[in-house]
DNA sequence: AAAAAAG
């Protein structure tokens, strides 16, 4: 295993000797012999020196808290065996007093793997944060009698043991999502809340919850043996996510006695099967693998008081909408009304939101506009790259980042591709020529996934290839550069994708290949760079208008997305001409909004 | 058309 960017490059040119693979020659030494090792030219970006204006791309940690980039990883290294099965007070659903018991297993504590933090440097750096900007942050709430938001965590008054994990998680203040959809969750409402990317979505629907079924404590629980009765279902796409979720979750919960367990697909189902049995108050879980569980009647969702949907949107498209409908409508979910309901994402098409209020009940809409933490702390930029031409444009941007040391252990690059082929292809590609890459997607087990993960997390290949199963959600610190070497075919994707970087305060650089074969996108990608004030390229624009006569309106954003999404309630159904979205929108927060946040607080921002 | 999610 290469251990650094610089020791497989290294490698490579050593490698390159050899009469094997074509290996990657940097532009400034193609037609002509190989030597060594390549002069220390700054190779440097091709155009749009605007870009380096915003986002000093020529060092690690480009965000304005420079030097310190250790930032708690909270403990999410832990995706393999260990963490989400671990732990935990036992006790559980089929003991008749409600909350899990504890049965002389000893809580691990979630917050030990978290790194030290200098008491010093948090001090400075929370005082750094700018809270005025949250007063200019767009918000829009419709529906019946909306319960106010809160300023502070204090009037929300969650009890001790959540104040207490609030404050071990370093969460100062809430972030808008969270003053807005706290106390609406804590009302007992229904909601769909569309807020962007990194906006402290986990946390907002996880602590209504978990203090709910505090309260819910001595509820009465059926006893069948072998069968778990969760009080709390929360859903995600993708099992990485799902662990993400866990793992925060169990932060959350920490020392409440509510027990949080994640079940999902390509791992062995025992482990998880037993970690069932000794009870279970908020389920995480992945469709596929939940309705098998539900199947054996080892899961019953009778209990069930509180339902969440991370990244809705997905989780009601077509590939997953007869699933959830399966498991929300035709199991024993207690219908609308009788259960709340909480649907999460940084966008929402209008159709979706359709389909989504037949799982609601006089709920409450909340769109959060942009918020500092994303897209605004993201350069956007789209190249002109000819199909033939992406690899070896690929390799240019890694070498650039590598000669502009930008390729420090802690500045990753997340490469999105279309195809599953497409990204064995591409990551083979990309070793053999010597950079230090590895790929996750849906035709690699889960071990190699969370490897794949972890190794990328970790710095070790501090270049990752993905589908996008990696698109939406995961929170992974120091991705520095996006490069969607595919365009998606869905501008929703790209927010999402694009939502990797530019996290935890630190600026963001997306990079986007065009061609011909982008052309649906040419509108939708130019309008958002465009809201996000972003340089659009002139013959982007071009494209754009010629696209747009032509036929299909695939701008669903082109209406009135300025803000961050609309209720569907509001306009006619089902028409065309409105997305709901929590990504850009043409705000004017300031830029350097992101610029002071500490360390251990933004991290509330997943 | 592709990706994800059960095995």
């Amino acid at each position: 295993m290469t251990t650094s960017w610089a020791d497989s490059v290294d490698n490579s040119a050593k490698a390159s000797v050899r009469p094997t693979r074509s290996a990657y020659v940097p532009p400034h030494l193609r037609n002509q012999k190989l030597s060594s090792e390549p002069p220390a030219v700054a190779a440097s970006y091709s155009s749009s020196a605007a870009a380096s204006d915003h986002v000093s791309y020529g060092g690690p940690a480009a965000g304005s808290h420079g030097g310190i980039s250790s930032k708690p990883d909270f403990g999410r290294q832990g995706y393999g065996s260990n963490a989400q099965i671990g732990g935990g007070s036992g006790g559980g659903g089929w003991n008749a007093r409600g909350i899990a018991r504890d049965r002389g297993r000893r809580e691990v504590n979630p917050f030990e793997k978290d790194e030290p933090v200098d008491q010093s440097l948090d001090e400075q750096e929370n005082t750094g944060i700018n809270f005025d900007a949250y007063d200019d942050i767009p918000v829009e709430t419709s529906g019946d009698n909306v319960p106010p938001p809160v300023n502070t965590f204090a009037e929300i008054d969650l009890g001790e043991a959540l104040n207490q994990n609030l404050q071990r998680c370093k969460y100062v203040k809430p972030t808008p999502v969270q003053r807005y959809a706290i106390p609406i969750s804590l009302a007992g409402r229904d909601l769909v809340a569309c807020a962007q990317t990194g906006s402290g979505k986990t946390a907002a629907f996880c602590f209504p919850i978990i203090s709910g079924i505090m309260r819910e404590q001595y509820a009465q629980r059926p006893r069948v043996a072998r069968t778990a009765f969760p009080m709390a279902l929360i859903l995600a796409p993708t099992r990485e996510l799902s662990c993400q979720i866990h793992d925060e979750a169990k932060k959350f919960s920490y020392q409440t006695g509510v027990k949080v367990v994640v079940a999902y697909g390509g791992a062995p189902i025992n482990q998880q099967l037993r970690e069932l049995e000794r009870g279970v108050d908020i389920l995480v879980a992945t469709p596929g693998r939940l309705v098998d569980l539900l199947e054996r009647a080892r899961v019953s969702l009778q209990m069930i008081r509180y339902l969440a949907l991370d990244e809705a949107d997905r989780m009601l498209d077509m590939g997953f909408e007869p699933q959830i409908r399966k498991i929300v409508e035709q199991m024993d979910m207690p219908p609308p009304g009788m259960r709340q309901t909480l649907l999460f994402s940084a966008t929402f098409p209008k159709e979706i939101q359709g389909l989504a209020s037949d799982f609601l009940s006089n709920y409450v809409f909340l769109a959060v506009g942009r918020v500092g933490s994303s897209t605004d702390l993201i350069v956007q930029r789209v190249e002109y790259v000819l199909e033939s031409d992406k690899r070896s444009h690929l390799m240019d941007l890694l070498h650039a980042q590598r000669e502009n040391g930008v390729h420090g252990k802690q500045s990753l690059t997340l490469v999105f591709v279309e195809t599953k082929k497409g990204a064995d292809a591409l990551e083979h590609c990309l070793c053999v020529n010597g950079f230090p890459a590895t790929s996750i997607h849906g035709d690699r087990s889960q071990q190699e996934r969370e490897l794949a993960l972890r190794s990328f997390k970790s710095g070790n290949t501090p270049i990752l290839v993905a589908t996008d199963v990696a698109a939406r959600g995961l929170d992974i610190p120091r991705v520095a550069h996006v490069v969607n070497f595919d365009l998606p075919n869905d501008i929703d994707d790209y927010v999402h994708r694009i939502g990797r970087t530019g996290r935890a305060g630190k600026m963001g650089l997306a990079t986007a290949f065009f061609n011909e074969s982008n052309l649906s996108m040419a509108k939708p990608l130019s309008d958002l760079m465009q809201e996000a004030n972003q340089e659009v390229p002139a013959w982007l624009t071009r494209y754009a208008a010629r696209s747009s006569y032509g036929g299909g309106n695939r701008n669903r954003r082109s209406g009135g997305a300025r803000f961050g999404g609309r209720d569907f309630r509001k306009e006619g159904s089902f028409n065309k001409g409105g997305d709901y979205y929590g990504g850009t929108g043409g705000y004017g927060v300031p830029g350097n909004y992101g610029g002071g946040y500490g360390q251990g607080v933004t991290s509330a921002w997943d």
